[in-house]
DNA sequence: TTGAAAGCGCTAACAG
DNA sequence: CTGTTAGCGCTTTCAA
């Protein structure tokens, strides 16, 4: 039993009696019908189960495709799926389809990604480059009039553009905040790599509140914990110093799961923490996380409103949004440093 | 400025002085070319900055299209999008691509979305079914050859593969090691609908589990807790009451998160809890959350294999694949019952 | 108000 | 080894 073709235009026209042309004007609305004839090809469309062939459609029309491809690091990780969320609810209203990537992190996978929408002539293209991704390649075909748009953190070679959270602000009155609580030794958990956007940009704000308030940068207190094991065990080695601090600021929610947990197996209630990052449940903790939040939703809502308007014919230069974090103070920041 | 055509097949075999056909072999490698023609071709390629356009190919071979539609509640919920990620990594290796949608557990949205997929021709599709969504107008689709997976929970009004977690057994699990505990007053928080695949399920382990230990089903001990706040209120209200229960089960993560918030909020520590679907922070919580922990990965690498299986031609009957659950105790599921 | 012809970018089928 | 012709399913263009 093979698969049955698929019901064609010209199938329905066949059984209407009509041309696909005629068909084609019923279904568009473009052309003038009369009545009749609409409602009888509606008729067999409905009774044939016709559904247009949408690739078809475009190659003819030739524009690009009604699809935005976008490429985030994680579709399981919170922060991008909502930013995914925020994409797609504000595209979904221009009748456009989200074709979707992960990048692992790793630079050819979301090259090879960026070489398959582009295959697939996608309306506009959003992506949160990996690290030492080079976007070059990309002149061509943005030159052709397709957006793009660059999350989280600015690429590489190609001026874009972006959309970003207030990361050095942020990282400034996290940091602020543990000051304020009379803390002098601060430590900074960071992803990788070091160059990391996001990660440069907290640290730079962290930097810049310590010199605000006089204080000494010690770059033995900046360490790495990518992933939640890694913030866990460096956690816990900071603390096992002769010198340990008495705060730490996560640079992102992993780092903060991880340091967290570090805190717990270490049995620490007296270390003060600010995440960067929101985490699930961080009022729920003993104690309750304070952190800065980021707003991924609004993230993804102002890259497709960049996006669209470029669509719509926005020719001015290449803009950097930048979405304002929040600092929700909840306790874990205002431990006394226990000297 | 208006945005220059982009290259075409044509265009290359222009430049190269080659007949269209000749680069369209060079490209995919079918038939023979001398080494020359192909060096030359290729060069050209890189030279104009070529990308061939994906959907014309596809319109011609005839066959589907190399994307698979994915459908589900919300890509902000990291237990979807983890499923989506294992999807994707599957197929992946198949040169396959995923179109991506959230229902928002709108049926209508839904709809919408399966329609366009199909307008996409799609090679398969892969749906976390909306409660009160009907499916038998796939039937078509298909029957024409296009594999459907359900993730999560069965469709409705179509017999087809479906992948789901073992929920039965795990609320059976679940409550089993709170009556070993002693308990015999255990809540159930379950979010809504209450016909939802996956509540009736876990609601069904539940009460298996009971039965089997001799103990009443208590009905007002079921209550209603779809989102985080819900489920926090619901769990204070249950405490205040004059036979409150000694432990909870709760009925997936969202629930559980509530639960946890309730509890903080009503300062007890002495209520026991069993959460279906782990939680990010389950081991750093006072007392450690005991989970029915969930496999999203594996539930979408078990959906992206089924589906590919059916691509590669199998046609035996509808399968249904459950990935078993796995009880991790960590303590909370161990307060004793203070009678 | 409708239809016929041509063609979007590509490949299948045949020829050379 | 390469080119030609035809046509995928649809829409544009022009004519009736």
């Amino acid at each position: 039993m093979a698969a049955p073709r698929r019901t064609t235009l010209h199938d329905v026209a066949q059984e209407v009696g009509v041309s696909a042309k005629t068909v084609s004007r019923v279904l568009n609305g473009d052309g003038p019908t009369s009545a009749q004839t609409r409602e009888k090809v509606l008729a067999a469309v409905e009774r044939l189960g016709f559904q247009p062939n949408l690739m078809a459609r475009n190659i003819r029309t030739g524009g690009p495709d009604t699809t935005v491809g976008l490429i985030i690091p994680d579709m399981g990780n919170p922060f991008f799926g909502t930013v995914a969320r925020g994409i797609e609810d504000a595209i979904r209203e221009r009748g456009l389809t989200l074709l979707m990537g992960s990048s692992a992190d790793d630079p050819d996978r979301e090259r090879a990604l960026i070489t398959t929408f582009l295959a697939r002539r996608v309306s506009a293209l959003m992506v949160a480059p990996t690290a030492r991704a080079d976007h070059a390649h990309l002149r061509t075909a943005r030159s052709s009039g397709m957006p793009v748009v660059f999350l989280d953190r600015p690429g590489a070679g190609l001026t874009a553009d972006c959309v970003v959270s207030s990361n050095r602000a942020g990282g400034r009155e996290g940091t602020a905040h543990l000051i304020a609580g009379r803390h002098r030794r601060i430590a900074f958990i960071g992803d990788r790599p070091v160059g990391l956007f996001t990660r440069r940009e907290r640290l730079a704000g962290y930097r810049e509140a310590l010199e605000a308030a006089g204080l000494p940068y010690d770059r033995s207190l900046v360490v790495d914990g990518h992933t939640q094991a890694e913030a866990a065990e460096a956690t816990v080695r900071l603390l096992r110093r002769a010198e340990p601090p008495t705060a730490i600021l996560a640079a992102n929610n992993l780092s903060a799961m991880g340091t967290v947990l570090g805190l717990a197996r270490a049995g620490r209630r007296d270390i003060a923490l600010v995440s960067f990052d929101d985490l699930p449940f961080a009022e729920v903790l003993e104690p309750a996380i304070t952190a800065v939040a980021q707003d991924p939703a609004a993230i993804g809502a102002a890259a497709a409103e960049l996006a669209l308007a470029r669509l719509d014919g926005d020719r001015t230069r290449a803009r950097t949004v930048t979405v304002p974090t929040r600092l929700i103070v909840r306790g874990s920041g205002e431990l006394p440093p226990g000297t």
